[in-house]
DNA sequence: TTGTCAACTGGACGCTTGTTCAGTTAGTCT
DNA sequence: AGACTAACTGAACAAGCGTCCAGTTGACAA
C-alpha cells in the first residue's frame, strides 16, 4: 500500500493537528509518541513528516497558533482604548472566560508544556503571553489613574486576576451546573471586586 | 566497584527524592529518565530500585507527600472552627501563600503531573486536593451564613480563590520586587475583596 | 494513455527507555 | 578475624523512541 484512496493533504494536516492536540492535552507532550499520533490519524509515523519538520515544531505550532489566535480574537472585539476602563475590563473578562471555556485542550497545553519548548520557541511564546497580560495590566492601570479602580498593587492584581480567570478551564465541564454565560457573569463580578471598582449599570446578558 | 565509601541508605534515599523533585519540576515527569536522576545522585540507575519499586511510585510518593504535608501543616496552624470566618480566612490565605512560595517545585509538580499518575494514584491525589479545597469552601460558606461575606456563588468563589492564590508560585522569585510577607498581605487584601468581606482591624505583620 | 506529482508505506537507523539481577565491596556485629 | 548484610555496579533485556528514505500507489493533467 502507499497513497490512500480519497486522500488529501489538507485534510490529513488538520487531522494531525487535532490528534496532536487531543493526545498532548491528555497525556503530555513528552509522553506522546509520533507513532501514537499517527495511529490516531490512521497513517504511518513517517507520513507525519510531510506536515511537520519534527516533533518539537508540532508543539510549537500549536502553542504559537493558540496565542496568536487569542490575541487576534481579542483585537477583534476590543473596545476603543478611549472607552472607560470599567467597560473594557468587563469586555476582557467575558472574552477571556468564553475563549478559555471553549478551548480547554489548547489552553491546557499552552501553559503546561512551556518547559518542553526549546529556548527560542519558549521565548516567543513567553513574549506573546506577556503581550496578553499587558492588555489586562494596561486596563487596570488606566482604571486606577481615572479613579475608577482602587488597587494596592496593579502588577499583583494583574497576575492574580489572570490566574483566577484562567483557572476556569481546570474545573469547567460542559455537563456542569452552570452555563458559560452564568459563569462569565460571576467572573465579571469577581473581577470588579478585585479591582475595587463599581460596575456601571448595564444590560444583563 | 560496588558499595561506595561512606555510603548510607537514608542519605541516598533523600538525595534520590531531591533529585527527582528538581528534575521533574524542571523538565516534566515523562521527560526525565531514571538514568538522569541516578546521574544527579551520583549512582547507577539500578541503585534507584533500592528506594522505589518503579518510576511511577517515585512521582506518586512526591505528590502524596506534598499533599499530606500541606494538609498536616494547615491542621497545625488552623484556628478553632468556632473562630469567626474572617480570622480563619486571613490565616488560611497567609498560610497558603507562605507554603506555596517556599515550595515552588513540589507545588508545580503536584498540579502539572496529575495526568501522569495511574488511575488509582490519581484518585488518591484528587481526594487530598478536594479535602484542601473543602477547607476553604467551608470557611467561605460559614462566613456567608454569618453575614460576614457576600458572595454570589460560594463554589465558584472557592475555585477562583484557589486559582488566584496558587498562581503566586508561577511568578514569585526570591529576587523579586516584593518580600513574601508583603505579597501575603496583598493576597489577604484581594481575598477579602473577593468575598466582599471587611477585614477586621488587626495587628499588621 | 501516459507522465507527473502528491500522499503514503514499510522497514530500517542508532539510541534511549524502565527494569532486573548476578556479582562485588564497605560497614557492622560477634 | 570472620560472617553477615546493606549498598551499589555493570551489563543485559525487550521495547519503544524520533527520524529518514527508497519504493509504491492514487489523482489529475496533457
Amino acid at each position: 500500500m502507499a497513497r490512500k484512496t480519497g486522500s488529501n493533504g489538507e485534510k490529513t494536516r488538520a487531522a494531525v493537528e487535532e490528534a496532536a492536540i487531543r493526545l498532548i492535552a491528555r497525556h503530555g507532550f513528552a509522553a506522546v509518541s509520533m507513532r501514537q499520533i499517527a495511529r490516531e490519524v490512521g497513517v504511518q509515523a513517517g507520513a507525519l513528516y510531510l506536515y511537520t519538520p519534527d516533533k518539537q515544531s508540532l508543539l510549537f505550532d500549536i502553542m504559537r497558533g493558540h496565542m496568536e489566535h487569542l490575541l487576534a480574537s481579542w483585537e477583534a472585539v476590543a473596545p476603543d482604548p478611549a472607552t472607560p476602563a470599567v467597560a473594557r475590563l468587563e469586555r476582557l473578562v467575558r472574552f477571556h472566560i468564553d475563549y478559555h471555556i471553549h478551548r480547554p485542550e489548547k489552553v491546557f497545553i499552552s501553559y503546561m508544556e512551556l518547559r518542553n519548548l526549546e529556548p527560542d520557541n519558549f521565548a516567543e511564546i513567553e513574549r506573546l503571553r506577556r503581550e496578553y497580560e499587558g492588555v489586562l495590566e494596561e486596563i487596570l492601570r488606566a482604571g486606577a489613574t481615572d479613579g475608577l479602580f482602587q488597587m494596592e498593587d496593579a502588577r499583583i492584581t494583574t497576575m492574580a486576576m489572570i490566574a483566577m480567570l484562567t483557572g476556569v478551564s481546570t474545573w469547567y465541564r460542559d455537563s456542569g451546573r452552570l452555563q458559560p454565560a452564568a459563569i462569565a457573569a460571576h467572573y465579571v463580578d469577581m473581577a470588579f471586586r478585585l479591582v475595587g471598582g463599581a460596575r456601571v449599570a448595564q444590560a444583563a446578558e
